[in-house]
RNA sequence: GAGCCUUUAGCUCAGUGGUAGAGCGUUACAUUGACAUUGUAAAGGCCGGUGGUUCAAUCCCACCAAGGCUCACCA
């Protein structure tokens, strides 16, 4: 027996040596099948595009999930003999790049103008340079068999030609626009944000009640409700519902606006619910999306009184420029009151929409942007949902999806800051919105648009290229918080750009991994774990193992560090049941390779019981696999390899020790490596290593048992 | 406001129309033989509440409660 297993398992100096191991081999290369004569699989590929994380900091255990996900699902490919490419990179993540450079930045006491634009992209190059390989080391620690040739970032020379082309090709077809529009501004950022990039907190204000006298008859007065007074420096109508019985003779009549005293009409809008507050609201086109939707529909005049930073323009009046919005709240409420004007105030909590980057409440603001249409891009997406050509592993994603595609705006795509994609047109120095660039990972991280034919509107790819052979990919596997941002437009770009062709067929929408106690794991909350104080704690195999094992359906789950220790022991025990295994098997079984053959009559009653259950676990390992039910394939090796081998099996063995029933406890074991090798490949590959068997390969490369 | 999910042992979670399960934790005993990161055994649950369907409900249905998520232009 090799000496290896005389000593305890240790994954510290097991883990490194192993990776090395296989990088060196060149197992993660999609060549890693041709050693295989008899390979049925070999023309076929099997892709998964990692999804890039942010160079913006360090891996989290939603990471740590994603990737061990990914990483059996690619493993056991590649044992099945398929041409395997799992694509790793990273994203350069626009704002929160740019803001987690300009915090360090802060500290150091200078702002973005204080160096220029051109020194400030050097330090975040710089940033990313140090992050983003950090990030993917983190990755190998974790055992990642990616193929690190490929590795990609949303900014590289080629990436950045992609996103060129699709934006020009959009352009070009007429999809997108740029216009003056009231869009989500974050005055902190200083850039636009598209619908999604918010957030939604709920706050607790007051809900004032205003009344705007009638010009023709000043002792008459419609009330309005708001939440913001402030904002009435800049009404230019009022609007009730056209059914609203209460208001129907004053539609068409003026109001004279308190305190601006202006002249503003009022309209009947169907927007306007009846039941909410009085049921007339005041209109600011410029500063709500909804009012600039009515204002738009009634031809209403633009009024801008709140500026980019969220201070109270010319326009809100000569006493009220350079408030703050607060400061202008104060002053218009202690205005009304001298006017006697405030009918009243009553308390309500509403819901503010925040920036997802840096949590400053957003200021809707008219801004001249860049827009992509969404509607038959949307119409896509759904017929492709739908029809079943990329399906969701949990059917509510596939509803709350084809909801959303169904009710989609344009999708403002320019931002105003810094660290970006160019837009590609003259007059403008906007950036691109960052998921713009995400949106196309499938395909140019594959060499689109370089590997397609020329002359043509849609891609087919050049016979040879990573394009032809590599797309589409088979499944995405990423967080259910990105489906929107991520996720549909991925789907969309690949239809719109690689002839109708779905990036992926599958989308594994895995758990959320929250802290024991149900919050969100998060590094101001103190709730955050970092994957790799566990990998050192417990050893890579462990962390995977605790992860998938509490994996059970799609629940979000409640991290719970026990698991970790059940797969440190788990580990523990398979060091042993090998070293059992491996003494006893004699010189006879070595020469015969993997295998073995029994004369079915011989075996005794606890022989064919162990292989029959052997049979069955391999079978149901394999299907929950394919199913993406990875913990319940866990839970039935765990059992299996514990329970029956272990407690029952080798006990038995322990008084029976004839030829067949050490070719027995042989067959189990290279089995029971074979199928755990995707879930804890460190430490199976490691005793696989030791395992007398004719012609071995590696275990990452060796046939996987079905 | 709409939709969805969860509630089972101290903790994290499986599970089934007919005596309730795992891991971790706890308790007792066992140790030079693959493994104390072990083995054997034990304690511990009116399966969130109330009604209904059924011969029979933790499971199916309705309502309620608590917690969580997603979406939406309620000013």
């Amino acid at each position: 027996m090799n000496e290896k297993l005389l000593k305890p398992y240790d994954p510290k100096e097991t883990e490194d040596r192993i990776y090395k191991l296989w990088e060196k081999g060149g197992f993660f290369a999609p060549e890693a099948h041709q050693h295989r004569t008899d390979n049925p699989n070999s023309e076929k590929s099997y892709t998964i595009v990692l999804p890039p994380p942010n160079v913006t900091g360090a891996l989290h255990m939603g990471h740590a999930l994603n990737s061990t996900i990914q990483d059996i699902l690619i493993r056991k490919k590649r044992m099945e003999g398929y041409k395997t490419l799992w694509l790793p990179g990273t994203d350069h993540a626009g704002i929160a790049t740019q803001n987690v450079v300009e915090k360090k930045l802060k500290k150091e006491g200078i702002t973005r103008h204080d160096l220029g634009k051109e020194k400030f992209l050097e330090k975040v190059w710089e940033w990313k340079e140090e992050y983003g390989d950090k990030i993917l080391g983190q990755l190998k620690k974790l055992g990642a068999s990616c193929d690190w040739s490929h590795t990609r970032f949303t900014m590289d020379e080629d990436y950045q030609k992609a996103v060129e082309k699709a934006f020009l090709s959009y352009y070009e077809k007429g999809l997108i626009y740029q216009g003056e529009r009231v869009i989500n501004w974050c005055k902190r950022c200083q850039t636009s944000l598209s619908d999604l990039e918010l957030e939604y907190e709920e706050e607790k204000g007051n809900l004032y009640y205003i009344n705007y006298p009638l010009k023709d008859d000043t002792s008459r007065f419609v009330s309005v409700a708001t939440t913001r007074p402030e904002t009435m420096l800049g009404d230019t109508a009022v609007a009730v519902n056209p059914k609203d019985d209460r208001y129907k003779d004053l539609i068409g009549k003026i109001i004279t606006l308190p305190i601006a005293n202006r002249e503003i009409p009022i309209i009947a809008d169907i927007a306007i619910d009846k039941d909410f507050g009085t049921g007339a609201v005041k209109v600011t086109p410029s500063h709500s999306i909804i009012d600039s939707e009515i204002g738009e529909r009634h031809n209403l005049p633009k009024l801008k009184i709140i500026d980019q930073y969220g201070k109270m323009a010319k326009e809100a009046g000569e006493e009220f420029e350079g408030l703050s919005s607060k400061d202008a709240r104060d002053k218009v409420i202690e205005k009304l009151k001298e006017l006697n004007l405030l009918e009243k105030s009553e308390e309500h909590t509403h819901r503010v929409s925040k920036c997802y980057r840096c949590n400053s409440v957003i200021e809707p603001q008219p801004s001249n942007q860049w827009f992509l249409k969404m509607k038959g891009l949307a119409d896509k997406t759904k017929e492709a949902i739908e029809s079943g050509k990329v399906m969701f592993n949990d059917e509510k994603w596939k509803k709350v999806t084809l909801d959303w595609l169904s009710n989609i705006r344009d999708w403002c795509i320019s931002r105003q800051i810094w660290w970006g994609h160019k837009i590609p047109l003259e007059g403008t120095d906007d950036v691109l919105d960052t998921w713009f660039s995400s949106a196309l990972w499938p395909f140019a991280t594959l060499g689109w648009p370089n590997a397609c034919t020329q002359n043509k509107n849609t891609c087919t790819p050049q016979s040879g290229t990573d394009l032809e052979q590599f797309y589409p990919t088979q499944v995405i596997s990423t967080a259910r918080d990105i489906i929107n941002l991520w996720v549909v437009r991925m789907i969309f770009s690949g239809l719109e750009f690689m002839d109708d062709t779905p990036p992926f067929t599958n989308i594994i929408i895995h758990p959320t991994v929250l802290a024991k106690d149900g919050r969100r794991m998060s590094k101001s909350l103190g709730t955050g774990v970092d994957p790799i104080d566990l990998i050192d704690k417990y050893g890579a195999d462990a962390t995977r193992f605790g992860l998938i094992y509490q994996m059970m359906g799609n629940q979000d789950m409640k991290f719970d560090e026990s698991h970790l220790l059940a797969g440190k022991k788990f580990a523990n025990k398979l060091w042993n049941i090998a070293r059992f295994v491996l003494q006893n098997a004699n010189e006879k079984i070595k020469d015969q390779n993997a295998k073995l053959q029994f004369k079915m009559e011989n075996l005794t009653k606890e022989d064919k019981e162990i292989l029959e259950k052997l049979d069955a676990v391999t079978k149901s390992v394999n299907k929950d696999i394919e199913e993406y039910n990875f913990g319940q394939a866990l839970h039935t090796l765990y059992d299996f390899i514990w329970h029956d081998f272990a407690d029952v099996y080798i006990e038995y063995s322990k008084s029976k020790e004839t030829e067949d029933v050490k070719k027995v406890l042989y067959l189990s074991l290279t089995s029971i490596l074979k199928l755990l090798h995707p879930f804890m490949p460190f430490i199976t590959e490691e005793i696989w290593g030791t395992v007398p068997v004719k012609d071995k390969k590696p275990l990452i490369i060796e046939t996987w048992p079905i």
